[in-house]
DNA sequence: ACCTGAACACCGTTCAAGT
DNA sequence: ACCTGAACACCGTTCAAGT
């Protein structure tokens, strides 16, 4: 019987192809699309990529790797803004990466501990860079605002998560919102007087007063000597 | 035979306490400072209050109700500044209770996306609102700026989380951080220009300007017309 | 060298059934 | 009414063993 050259295997699959770390998060970026992030675990993006979970601790080293790598790879759907002067851009830029998040509040929350390292989030930060350098933003002010500037704006994707994923969240609302609605207004007096002013204004409105809180500080408050 | 008036349990335990949301919470607080917060899951808690996982289930909706809880409980302990200026008190207290977090990072994870509702939560909130008044910030700012500041302070020391648990993170360090080193100075020029600063600062020295700077931004940044 | 099956050691949450 | 055993439906990560 002479050696067959045909594969070994007779199932004629769609060609599963080599593993990679490029592969491995577009499959991620498949799953997260169609399913949503909690459905992105190593062990169902293995079976999807008809594997063990092992194979995977090849290219990643754990599940924040991962995570880390999606959102770097969604960064590099993130346009520069044009219009306007520097602080209309950097609000621009700043409120599209947090509506990107807004979408996937889960990846907020993973990448606010390990933070993604890859071409996208380096280049968002050299545009961020370029644009307070443009403002006058002496460089300390300006290599401390960018931090602050993207943790304000990943915090507040961060702290949707699990406001949006289940449908409860409309009617039980927020436990905090109700405490501080039923506050004693004799303990607790100025709660009360501003409980309106504490939940009040659309999202947006919020995150656009952030940035320019952020942005005024940032502009007014001078890294100490040490670590200039 | 006369029907005993002894306990059907002959065995003497230490008297299993009859359940309640304070003291789930109190085991709950015992288990972390114990064995770290990893180790408080609804499983581990039950264990420990020799009941089942479901029994939790009456008097807390979720694990994240519980975290919120927990950081509540040691909220408790967190003594209200004295000295200084109502700027010095501000920064005591948010030093305070970003320490406090500190200890326990993957609480300050929970915390970002279900908040505590507490007393001691709601004090915490009531004594900022008064040192802003009496800094005279005009009470829509206070408001968004009490807010803002206690999500940057959960947001510094969530970020620890990861960083601290395993001893890996010392030689680990991290990804982004040889990234910034790394960069090519061609297509990253601020990056590589300012990749001393941006990584500059203890902890605390960053921090603290982190709580300056929203502090100035707060002071100059009114809230929208609609929203005050 | 590269890859992975199988196991280890867990999770949160629900629900039918008990007292 | 209050409580809970047992089950459902999963996890991340490791490691010995294969090719």
């Amino acid at each position: 019987m002479q050696p067959s050259s045909e594969p070994r295997s007779r199932r004629e699959r769609p060609a599963k192809p080599a593993l990679s770390r490029a592969g491995i998060v577009g499959a991620a970026v498949g799953v997260m699309r169609a399913e949503g992030l909690q459905k992105v675990t190593m062990r169902r993006l293995a079976q999807e990529l008809d594997t063990g979970p092992a194979s995977l601790y090849v290219y990643l080293g754990n599940t924040a790797e991962l995570h880390a790598a999606i959102l770097d790879e969604l960064l590099g759907t993130l346009r520069p803004p044009v219009g306007g002067d520097w602080r209309e851009r950097v609000e621009d830029l700043l409120t599209g990466y947090t509506a990107l998040l807004f979408e996937h509040p889960g990846l907020a929350r993973s990448v606010l501990v390990s933070r993604p390292s890859g071409e996208h989030y380096l280049n968002l930060i050299e545009t961020l860079l370029a644009l307070l350098d443009e403002g006058g933003v002496p460089a300390g002010q300006a290599a401390w605002g960018v931090d602050i500037l993207l943790q304000h704006a990943t915090a507040t994707a961060a702290e949707q998560s699990g406001r949006d994923e289940s449908v409860v969240a409309q009617d039980d609302w927020d436990a905090l919102t109700r405490a501080l609605h039923g506050v004693d207004r004799l303990t607790h007096p100025r709660i009360a007087a501003l409980s309106g002013h504490l939940i009040s204004g659309t999202p947006e409105e919020r995150l656009s007063w952030g940035f320019n809180t952020l942005l005024n500080g940032v502009l007014g408050t001078p890294t100490p000597p040490g670590a200039r």
